[in-house]
DNA sequence: CTGTTAGCGCGTTCAT
DNA sequence: ATGAACGCGCTAACAG
């Protein structure tokens, strides 16, 4: 593989020279740039951004850590990033922590030696310690999705909170009294403020919060389905389920298909996060849509900027909206009827 | 940032010692061990890959370039690849083409320039610049999905033609007799094959080829779309259409329902790709399934053994079967039968 | 406009 | 068991 030195040699010039004339920078004759480039050519020179970021500093690469790209969410998300980088130059290394603490320490420490320029990080757990050795090595981050109580950072995240409650009143709304939710990990916030949004909700039009409705579990197929089933055989059965997540969502469908219910004429369904329009023929689920592609965007964005100004302070919480997309997974009870 | 000088001057031995001792190579006390460990820990010393990458030549580094992670096929092959790569110390930088030479050479430039470890390539066209580019800087390369004729090369992909020629065959059956096939770009090797397949599955039960029934597109849902409608407004509207892949077939499911018709009663449908299980609630679709995370894990360790032992020269073409899953989107043809 | 020197951080080679 | 010198490939700083 031929070095700027070959191609130094083979043009008759030095190896600065090449370097100028190749990166476009000082002063070079334009003789000196036909020969180098030439001779760059001849030798199909490929220049080691290995070496030069040894004393540049920057890789032009980004750490993009999640939990499963599996999920069409992610994969949203990671198609924004991957977008968004590109723009400016930048490579993204994709890692799936799949939740488990030891798999994104493990994923941090490899990408800090790599030396990439940043983060964007959807943290398993409130452990800070990611994070706290990132910065130790002044590198940037931004926390993806989720948000770490106590934290000063910066953090893009949706309003689960509020998507919750949303979803609930309108629930609420169709004369649902009692309403049960399975969600994902206790120890993550986005399901603990989906959570807190239901339980709003019910408090906010002076209805009880059973806690034997409320269900932690996995934003997975198999949690949704496990939780779904045991919800199902609850007497009495709850007449709505709110799904945590869109896996959560599939998994309680599969659960009441087995069960020989249907939705939304035996038990109303709602749900967190969509599926992108382009995986499903007929959308049917009411939801609380989240943007995966403007959180991945706009938290890439961020990044660059803190890297490219390193100094600034100011933490950015950014939350974006969520929307209530309202389909044919909800009935409304009878007899009870508030609105529609 | 703590360099391993300053590691060495805490510890009161020299650069070299603290290597050896972090990388547990040669000979070091175990004095000498506790003081490294003590100094590298105070300075939370995380030593610097690049120049570690500047002398060995490896980066520990692949390159994933495909066309759209969006595709859950992609994911999952991404997912797969990642899951591989990660079991002996590899990240993955991940880049999406969109079906366009121009990104694609730009993305396989920018990483040759990183000295990634090798390259998992989904090609855009038959052209062979991006690998010839990467093999004359001596990287590895393993082609994903698609193959290039005429090109010497190791090659992971699916069986295309066999598949689409059961998925014929399989309506040929059922009694269908006019079929539409669309598919996506007439230069991507995976569209050829799956066209013929479908010629060689006519004309072995004597049926005649049309043409005017052959649609090549692209491998997405718009495209599906369109390309159904255009089908479904010939007069006569043939009984069974084949959908190149599974954006291809939400495409064409969703013309079908806008053109007020149903699948199977109105027309069969078949395809190319399943949705993985977990996206799905109730499997409609009768498909000729790949399995994208055999794919990706086969192409990934595949390529990791070149990496390891890069003098062989024995060009790897490893075919995947694909299995005809039969579900509820055909219907026999009433009067012409031949079989279920 | 072009070249020399030096150093980014690390590990191989050879010496002690 | 430990260290000094050197070079991986590149470019900033300083001549000329």
């Amino acid at each position: 593989m031929a070095t700027i030195r070959d191609v130094a040699e083979r043009a008759g010039v030095a190896p600065i020279t090449v370097s100028r004339v190749l990166n476009n920078s000082g002063y070079f004759s334009e003789e000196t740039r036909r020969r180098v480039e030439k001779a760059a050519a001849e030798l199909q020179y490929v220049p080691n951004q290995l070496a030069r970021s040894l004393r540049s500093n920057r890789t032009d690469t980004l750490a993009l850590v999640l939990t499963d790209i599996t999920n069409p969410f992610w994969t949203t998300v990671a198609r924004a990033v991957e977008d968004t980088a590109a723009t400016q130059g930048f490579n993204v290394i994709l890692c799936n922590t799949d939740e488990q603490e030891e798999k994104q320490l493990q994923y941090v420490s490899v990408l800090l030696r790599k030396r990439v320029d940043g983060f964007l990080l959807v943290p398993v757990s409130h452990n800070v310690e990611p994070i706290t050795m990132i910065r130790q090595q002044g590198v940037p981050v931004v926390v993806l999705d989720r948000d770490i109580p106590e934290l000063e950072a910066d953090v893009v995240r949706c309003a689960s909170e509020e998507g919750a409650y949303e979803l609930i009143r309108y629930l609420i709304g169709l004369g649902h009294r009692d309403i049960a939710v399975i969600t994902g990990p206790e120890v993550v916030s986005t399901a603990q403020e989906r959570v807190n949004g239901y339980r709003r909700a019910l408090a906010e039009h002076g209805l009880p919060v059973n806690p034997e409705r409320i269900f932690f579990g996995n934003y997975t197929v198999e949690s949704g389905y496990e939780l779904a089933r045991g919800v199902l055989q609850r007497q009495p059965r709850p007449t709505a389920l709110f799904a945590g997540n869109n896996f959560i969502a599939i998994g309680a469908l599969k659960a009441i298909r087995e069960a020989g219910l249907q939705v939304p004429q035996d038990i109303s369904l709602v749900s967190f996060d969509d599926l992108p329009p382009t995986l499903v023929v007929d959308p049917f689920l009411t939801v609380a849509a989240q943007s995966p592609y403007e959180l991945g965007r706009q938290a890439t964005e961020l990044l660059l900027r803190r890297i490219a100004e390193p100094e600034s302070c100011d933490w950015q919480k950014i939350v974006l909206p969520t929307e209530l997309v309202v389909r044919r997974s909800c009935q409304a009870v009878a007899g009870e009827r508030l609105g529609d």
